[in-house]
DNA sequence: CACGATTGAGTTGTGCACAATTCAATGGGG
DNA sequence: CCCCATTGAATTGTGCACAACTCAATCGTG
């Protein structure tokens, strides 16, 4: 909401160049993160035959005892069907989780743990621990980095929301 | 929606399941983040018929007047001949580079901008103003954010070499 | 000089991400 | 009640990321 505008006319206003090179900056830093974050991941996945965004999405599964529908698992990991669809079946190829159809609404799809899936939950508890310990970070700068991204995504968000439909 | 373990001030001990927890929000928000980004960033360079790898791409390759070895720019970019090849190959398609292998060292092949590219940099310098001001950061976040995520990415690559080939 | 190791690009195969489309099930308004 | 817009998954097509591999050029050492 706060978008200072500009409130020094002629303020140390960083020119142009200097704010090019920053953001550049940024996005480098994002991107490089996220795929170091990958890297690890894939090393401390590959034991328990799991990709990153396949143990994100047994994540979600996990944390309820119920069989969820794929559109709730979409939206928690801001996946769409495209994206889940095949993901799914590979979990589901596995052996991790089965797919049916729901009994109430024939067109949603829900994905419930197998008992191989849940065993595997227990193989995956000292994951977190190695990636913690991996990256390093203090619990304060963790939760500073946290809160940052994920103002960042709002904003990002927002404006892309703004950007296409609108109204 | 999602809500916050425990607000309690009393009780911050970081159990393992607290730990946890962060661990995995930190990753959500990491990996939103960066598709985020990429969203926004698909947007602004959709007029110029470039996508966010690409456009990193450019970036490199017009920071320099000089034609660059396809090795540097995945040094620069921390990426792969796997990726780069077929990326330049398609901007090579577009027209904007043009690849010759190197007379020095037959291995190595050059890219260099061409005339299109260099039209194309000027229509793609106001693109950075778009995302600091989508992105909604304050200078001084945007410093610490940009901070966390360089020395995150040292510590994970750093333990992912420590992990791997080592001896 | 010769030969084996290394280097730099490229290729192949797998999987993720997303846009656009298809299709059946559902639900609301005339 | 019927039609049609909407919804939820899946499919198709493009592009990125990475591992594993191929192949030619180069380098180093005997």
């Amino acid at each position: 909401m706060t978008a200072p505008p500009s409130p020094l006319p002629d303020a140390p206003l960083p020119d142009d160049a200097e704010l090019l090179r920053l953001d550049h900056q940024i996005c480098f830093s994002l991107h490089a993160a996220a795929r170091a974050f990958g890297g690890v991941y894939r090393d401390a996945l590959k034991d328990l035959g799991l990709t990153y965004p396949q143990y994100l999405a047994m994540l979600v599964l996990w944390e309820e005892p119920d069989p969820q529908p794929v559109k709730a698992i979409g939206e928690r990991l801001r996946l769409d069907s495209g994206t889940l669809s095949p993901l799914l079946k590979r979990l589901e190829a596995a052996g991790l989780v089965v797919r049916e159809r729901s009994a109430e609404d024939e067109r949603s799809v829900v994905v419930r743990v197998t008992d191989a899936g849940e065993e595997l939950r227990e193989r995956a508890l000292p994951v977190p621990r190695r990636i913690v310990a991996a990256s390093g970070l203090s619990l304060q700068d963790a939760f500073t980095l946290r809160g940052l991204l994920e103002r960042l995504t709002e904003n990002l968000d927002a404006s892309q929301a703004g950007q296409a439909g609108e109204r």
